[in-house]
DNA sequence: CGCATTTGACCCGCGC
DNA sequence: GCGCGGGTCAAATGCG
């Protein structure tokens, strides 16, 4: 008896540490939120004074992210939560000379996103994928947080999408879960070892599939909440996923 | 057998 | 008009 209570204490205790990590997440992103409604009222007052300008869409932009892999891998597969089908395949073409992939969405038959995926012309141990349209559909989480969609030689390591230079934290934030722990960038070796310790309690709670799913909801949850307010709508990192619909 | 991937052929836009 | 190159199609192939 002593020792069920034990085990439950143990139990509430460690849900308690998840909870309070959760909280931290969840505290951290609604700052970036934060920063990033400021940006885009920025950006907005900017456009106001650019009246000759165009209307800036999102959805037109064709949008690129870099995802390192492993330099024998010759799949030109980037696992990026969404399901692609390929249609389409150059060997070379004139700008590089690496053979490009071409995909299409196949989570919705109506879903117009299109992507391009070649290596880096500069290095080969890079793909650049090229995502052109926007989802129609709601972003697969369970997809996503499946082991077996998360490549481990892949890690996306820097995007160009239009958010870049507001909300790349947000990005590198959750792209945490494509990683494996000795994938350890130079900025996180130069937060010390307290940032290490805190990495390896995520990881090991990333492993764990029930607390992935519900977690990843509720803070994109709370985030695209908060974002609606400025008609935002943030991906996990990626480019131009659709929550909310 | 069904599905995904591969691959050569074809289409189309653009520059000369 | 022609050639080139990027993008797409669809038959062939491979795999579970």
């Amino acid at each position: 008896m002593a020792e069920k209570v034990e085990m439950l204490e143990a139990k509430v205790q460690h849900m308690k540490e998840q909870n309070r990590t959760l909280r931290m997440m969840l505290e951290i992103m609604s700052k970036k939120c934060q920063k990033l409604q400021l940006h885009v009222q920025e950006m907005n007052n900017a456009e106001g004074s650019n009246s000759g300008q165009s209307e800036f869409s999102t959805a037109q932009k064709a949008s690129q992210i870099f995802v390192k892999i492993h330099p024998n891998d010759n799949s030109l597969m980037v696992k990026d939560g969404y399901e692609w089908k390929k249609y389409g395949h150059k060997k070379t073409t004139k700008d590089n000379p690496s053979p490009r992939a071409y995909y299409k969405c196949a989570l919705a038959p109506t879903c117009p996103v299109k992507k391009k995926v070649q290596r880096s012309i500069q290095d080969k141990s890079v793909v650049v994928a090229t995502y052109e349209g926007k989802h129609n559909h709601g972003f697969p989480f369970r997809d996503l947080f499946k082991p077996s969609s998360a490549t481990p030689e892949a890690s996306i390591m820097d995007n160009d999408l239009p958010m870049t230079n507001i909300s790349n934290d947000i990005n590198i934030d959750l792209c945490l879960c494509n990683r494996v722990p000795t994938d350890v960038t130079d900025k996180q070796q130069k937060d010390g070892g307290s940032n290490i310790k805190v990495l390896e309690y995520v990881n090991s709670l990333l492993k764990d599939p029930n607390f992935i799913a519900p977690l990843a909801e509720a803070v994109v949850l709370s985030i695209n909440s908060q974002s609606e307010q400025v008609g935002l709508n943030l991906s996990l990192g990626l480019p131009q996923s659709d929550l909310s619909k």
